[in-house]
RNA sequence: GGGUUGGUGGUCUAGCCCGGUUAUGACGCCGCCUUCACACGGCGGAGGCCGCAGGUUCGAUUCCUGCCCAACCCA
């Protein structure tokens, strides 16, 4: 037995006096005293490594205001098994946490938490009451993320509001603009009338909604031929009128053209003449184009400034006039005559009734159909002239698609996903948000001539509405009035800066340049991101880095799936099927949990499953029994290397085993492919370690000390311990504590590598087989597997692993023999090796295959002679034994 | 509507890029075994027209085309 002194640790309840292995394993007790002990040592500190040796991980904050779910715990896991395994094998690791608590869900939870407005503080003022409530958030998301053992640096954290990080997005917008990458213009936007901001691309998303779809009709003034028509027929009475179909009636006022498709043969007369709007009177030209959905309502549309995206195109295309006739709150204009100021709501009922009333509105039917909703408050988009900052992409898109191609992705074919993101990209990235709160433009504008005066880039973080710009007067015009800039940023604009506020980029006066104080950290080696934000998340950031390095920020992406129920659905509240990492918890390990997550192919969905992380339980005890055995069976101090000569062919065995293991799991690693590590690793220590070896060895040692086979089973423990560690850092640690080392974390240790063991392998398949038959033997023959065997005699290779197996299986002689067993053969079935027959016989080998399966063929000597063909007889070894 | 990815025993999954003999492993299921690290163990077993239909080929789970189904992304 082992007698590892080791000073007590308190909280356990067990008796600490004596390190050594008893009972089961008791993860309750050891894996939070683990974690706090990780902690408060800082064992996951990174230790300034030099940049090629080290391994940087640039990780996206996540909202820290929710609670931690399943999707969290999956991805950190995955995000540690990658910092632990390089941890171990590369020179250094960066893994750092971000807490993202810039957006408008912190605002929100503020205002909830306090029970304000942010509309009665200044900006500064909110910012700190966000500060102060997220705190608490924090702290609590900060304890679930360790209770997982996720290998943080906790020395290495920044939070998106703090002034740091906020001074980072500001200078971001200087170097940008001052790059010529930034734009003011005046121009549609999609806006939420609701939250009374733009929105870009990604903040919107489908909604189905009930409405009402009306048909209006609209008298022609002139036909496409010039004529016009004749008498002064009422509306919808004969055909010098047309039909409009039109959920919208309320953008009557807005209509600037109305629009026929080129095959809609029945309209063709219309074309290139002119229409009146009904209620509102303008004219408006009839035109031809192919946007026209022919499949909707009457096949003729209105086009209005601007009542969606075709809308715009047309607005642009053909030089159209500009209608606004609904303002930034979702409010009628002037342009609307009687309805101005009414909601969009109340003046679309009040127009229906007018039109009726006016004999206009030829029918009103129910009607469902998609509408773009802003995916936080769920109100519908207007299409705006407003004006707006860009940041222009369309002009680089090769850049940046050739950026992608330059990360290594995995799984390789996410990149497809960014690829076509960019193929569809048709909006220059808008970037600010007509908000109350969030982090400000550093820019102010003059007063007369309207030149944008940019902020000092010694005094960022500033806020335009309460500071001073840093000039006098402008330089323009000398006008010392001054306009400050009163929109906020996207939230991107932030959340994409991760590898320069990890790097803690920032401007030096002194040498007038953008500097990075930890550079060695860029460009970061990997870049972890869930499937579905490819397109924003990952893509700006690559843009933003990208304009303001010239490099690519990541040589790696590891992108992850979703976490799914059991059932493979997606969980949700609404489908009830939601399950907390504090519920799994309860029931399981967090080791078990781990080994759960690395089953994981990487980039596909995973499904929780429970039967895995029962699976991982079992693991767990297996590991702490195993080592228990190996703990009494090895000597207290580690064995001595003996001279290879020394080595029983069976320990050679091990370490030749051992060491393709080592290679193969580090390559695993290497390339993320988690669940072949995890399931390499679980079979050879299982079936090879456990099943195969540790019961032959137990069988050596039992007699006394044997050298040879001491070293090879404490070499493999001690090793196939590193090769957990990743995985299973809790139950590792605590096995490494207790019988190795006391002093140093086992995280902190190196990776192992092989250590050269060559042994005849195939010789050893044979033995382990002829073991397997023989305890089948055992079994059928209703023995016990201990039960004295008198003679056995095996026929086939197995090397010098005789001994081995006379000593596991009790055989009190076994004699081996290369040759066959002296049993009468006779063929009773042909295989055809079709990898050789195929190539050389292409065509006949169905005749040849008829052949035989008539019997129509011969044996002679080592030949087979079947049709025309002949072939050379390979007989397998036999591995008979007889008991 | 467009695109992407996937569909392999009851469940999850390997293999597919690079075609070849008996399709991998785990979980579950059935039978036997108190065996001195471990019944959270050991031994044995059943269970699959590899989504469907074509094509290429001597030969297709693998390559090609179409279809069906699912998920995701984008309209």
């Amino acid at each position: 037995m082992s007698e590892t002194e080791e000073p007590p640790q308190d909280g356990t309840g067990e008796s600490t006096d004596d390190q050594t292995i008893e009972g089961a394993y008791d993860p309750e007790a050891i894996e939070p005293r683990w974690q706090e002990t990780w902690v408060e040592e800082g064992t996951y500190a990174y230790r300034n490594g030099d940049a090629d040796t080290q391994y940087t991980i640039d990780t996206p904050p996540p909202t820290v205001s929710g609670n931690l779910h399943m999707g969290h715990l999956y991805q950190f896991t995955l995000q540690d098994f990658v910092a632990r395994f390089h941890r171990m094998h590369d020179d250094a690791v960066y893994f750092p946490f971000g807490y993202d608590d810039n957006g408008i869900a912190s605002e929100r939870l503020t205002e909830r938490e306090l029970g304000i407005n942010h509309g009665d503080f200044s900006r500064r003022e909110f910012q700190e009451k966000c500060r102060n409530v997220c705190e608490d958030y924090e702290r609590a998301f900060t304890e679930d993320v360790q209770s997982l053992a996720v290998s943080v640096d906790w020395n290495n954290t920044y939070k998106t509001i703090q002034p740091r990080v906020q001074r980072i997005s500001q200078l971001s917008f200087l170097d940008l603009y001052e790059k010529g990458r930034e734009y003011r213009q005046r121009a549609p936007t999609i806006w939420c009338p609701d939250c009374e901001t733009a929105i870009s691309q990604v903040e919107q998303e489908d909604q189905r909604k009930h409405t009402s779809f009306n048909d209006i009709a609209f008298e022609i003034v002139e036909y496409g031929d010039g004529s016009t028509p004749e008498g002064d027929a009422g509306p919808g009475e004969t055909g010098d009128a047309f039909t409009i179909s039109t959920t919208r009636p309320e953008l009557l006022p807005a209509c600037v053209s109305v629009f026929v498709h080129p095959d809609d043969d029945e309209n063709q007369h219309l074309v290139g003449g002119t229409a009146r709007v009904p209620l509102f009177g303008q004219e408006v030209p009839i035109i031809e184009d192919d946007r026209v959905d022919l499949e909707t309502g009457s096949g003729i549309v209105m086009c209005c400034t601007f009542g969606d995206q075709t809308d715009i195109e047309w607005y642009q295309a053909y030089d159209l006039d500009l209608r606004i006739a609904i303002d930034e709150s979702g409010t009628m204009t002037d342009l609307a005559d009687e309805y101005e100021g009414l909601s969009t709501s109340e003046a679309r009922e009040a127009i229906i009734e007018d039109l009726d009333e006016a004999g206009y509105l030829l029918e009103s039917r129910d009607h469902e159909h998609a509408v773009q909703v802003h995916e936080r408050c769920e109100v519908e988009v207007e299409y705006l002239v407003t004006e707006q900052w860009y940041v222009e992409i369309l002009d680089r898109t090769d850049e940046y698609l050739e950026a992608g191609r330059q990360m290594d992705w995995y799984p390789e074919k996410m990149f497809s996903r960014y690829e076509h993101w960019i193929d569809g990209l048709e909006w220059d990235w808008c970037i600010s948000r007509q908000r109350d709160s969030g982090i400000p433009f550093p820019v102010w504008y003059c007063a007369d001539c309207g030149e944008v005066i940019l902020a000092d880039r010694e005094r960022l973080p500033v806020e335009p509405i309460e500071d001073e710009p840093g000039v006098d007067a402008c330089p323009e015009c000398g006008c010392t009035e001054f306009e400050p800039e009163t929109d906020v940023f996207d939230t991107w604009a932030t959340s994409s800066l991760t590898p320069l506020i990890n790097a803690g980029w920032d401007w030096d006066p002194d040498a007038e340049e953008y500097t990075m104080e930890r550079d060695q950290l860029y460009p970061f080696t990997l870049r972890p991101q869930g499937h579905d934000i490819i397109s924003f998340w990952l893509f700006h950031t690559v843009v933003k880095c990208y304009e303001h390095t010239g490099e690519v920020p990541f040589e790696n992406v590891m992108i992850n799936g979703m976490v799914l129920d059991e059932n493979r659905e997606a969980m949700s509240s609404s489908r009830g099927n939601v399950i907390s990492p504090r519920e799994v918890l309860a029931g399981f390990p967090v080791d078990a949990a781990r080994y759960w997550a690395a089953g994981t192919s990487i980039g596909d969905d995973f499904p929780y499953r429970e039967g895995d992380l029962e699976a991982g339980e079992r693991l767990l005890q297996k590991l702490w029994n195993a080592s228990r055995l190996v703990d009494q069976l090895t000597p207290e101090d580690e064995p001595e290397r003996p001279h290879a000569d020394d080595l029983a062919a069976i320990d050679r065995w091990l370490l030749a085993k051992l060491d393709a293991t080592v290679e193969s799991v580090t390559d695993r690693f290497q390339n993320y492919e988690f669940a072949k590590a995890r399931d390499e690793l679980r079979t050879f220590f299982w079936a090879t370690f456990c099943d195969d070896y540790l019961e032959i060895a137990k069988q050596r040692l039992s007699d006394g000390g044997d050298p040879s086979t001491e070293y090879a089973l404490a070499t493999a423990h001690r090793t196939f311990l590193k090769l957990w560690a990743p995985f299973l850092p809790h139950i590792t640690e605590e096995l490494h504590d207790r019988l190795y080392d006391s002093e140093q974390s086992l995280h902190t240790t190196d990776w192992p590598t092989a250590r050269g063991y060559e042994a005849d392998l195939a010789a050893g398949e044979t033995a382990m087989e002829s073991i397997s038959a023989l305890r089948r033997y055992k079994t059928e023959n209703g023995l016990a597997l201990n039960e004295t065997l008198d003679r056995v005699e095996v026929y086939g290779d197995v090397g010098g692993f005789a001994d081995a197996i006379a000593d596991v299986m009790h055989a009190d002689a076994i004699e081996t023999f290369d040759g066959e067993p002296d049993v009468t053969t006779e063929i009773s079935d042909v295989d055809l090796d079709y990898s050789l027959v195929g190539p050389e016989f292409g065509n006949d080998v169905g005749a040849i295959d008829a052949a035989i399966g008539d019997g129509e063929f011969e044996v002679q000597g080592d030949t087979l002679v079947v049709a025309d063909g002949e072939f050379e007889i390979e007989t397998e070894t036999a591995v008979v034994i007889v008991g």
